[in-house]
DNA sequence: TCCAGTTGGTCAGGCTACTTGACTACATAG
DNA sequence: CTATGTAGTCAAGTAGCCTGACCAACTGGA
């Protein structure tokens, strides 16, 4: 079976379109963000609470979440630390690492930007129909994107 | 008529998706044109390429295309001038302007990136099938996305 | 035709989120 | 017990952006 010979030139600006999309959703949460109250915090912060809040983990954990150095994930830590979004544990298992948790203030920053989110979203939704949107959604969890995250240049 | 009352938790994670997807695409087509040899840019100059590729533009055009300041843009037009990929001409209707157009060297690196472009998206093709992904981009191209383009944060 | 305000571009300096490299403390395997 | 690996921090450097100041050229109105 022979392969597609060569891809539709229409797909081409996929790549504009895709971070366009991603672009508008994060700005958007962002915003959202900030109108909540939340005006330290950067969309990165948004990808590092989503990863702390199931359970918390540790600076490399976090480090390799959001695809950037542990020296770098440790700085952002600290940063977090000091506007009292996060807090630093023992780690139950090992007494070399710490274990990093939310705050309330983290969680309720959390909380601003899942509500954000459903605001900006309801759009899409109504732009689209409901299925289409969840169909988008579907193809888009087939592609085996990987799940690191990390700013994009 | 009632707007939809919340959207689908499911939902939610749609901009990790595409910031996953964006990524996938950009950091493939970059992997793709550093194989083909051109080891100095980076993704953003792909983005300016794709403006310059269009009877090119001046700096604040350019600085607006990719949400930058015009400084910044005038860095980014030295820098390449001096890479060799574009080249500053005097402009035909304004002497305080130049036009910014692409080099030989610019033409071959922009036939690279829609090359290893069309490398990447043929294995999403093959996954989602041709009529699903033209959906999907139909789709995002309904969003109304803005044009502008940018880093994440 | 002149002048005021606007616009295209550069120069200079500064900021910030990252990087690499070196190091300590603790863990783990032999 | 020792050798190697891993979690985290400290220190210094860097790249790509920013703001502010400035000059030259365009534009519109009196």
């Amino acid at each position: 079976m022979c392969q597609t010979a060569e891809v539709d030139r229409d797909l081409l600006d996929l790549p504009v379109l895709f971070l366009g999309a991603a672009r508008a959703l994060i700005d958007g949460i962002d915003a959202g963000v900030r109108a909540r109250g939340f005006t330290e915090v950067r969309p990165a912060h948004g990808f590092a609470f989503a990863l702390l809040s199931h359970g918390g983990a540790t600076t490399v954990e976090l480090a390799h979440h959001l695809d950037i150095t542990k020296q770098a994930a440790s700085q952002m830590i600290e940063d977090l630390v000091g506007r009292g979004y996060v807090e630093r544990r023992p780690h139950p298992d090992d007494a070399r690492a710490r274990l990093i948790v939310l705050t309330d203030k983290g969680w309720a920053c959390t909380r601003a930007a899942e509500e954000a989110a459903d605001e900006i979203l309801r759009p899409w939704a109504d732009a689209l129909g409901t299925e289409r949107l969840a169909a988008l959604r579907a193809d888009l969890s087939r592609l085996a994107v990987p799940g690191r995250l990390r700013p994009i240049w």
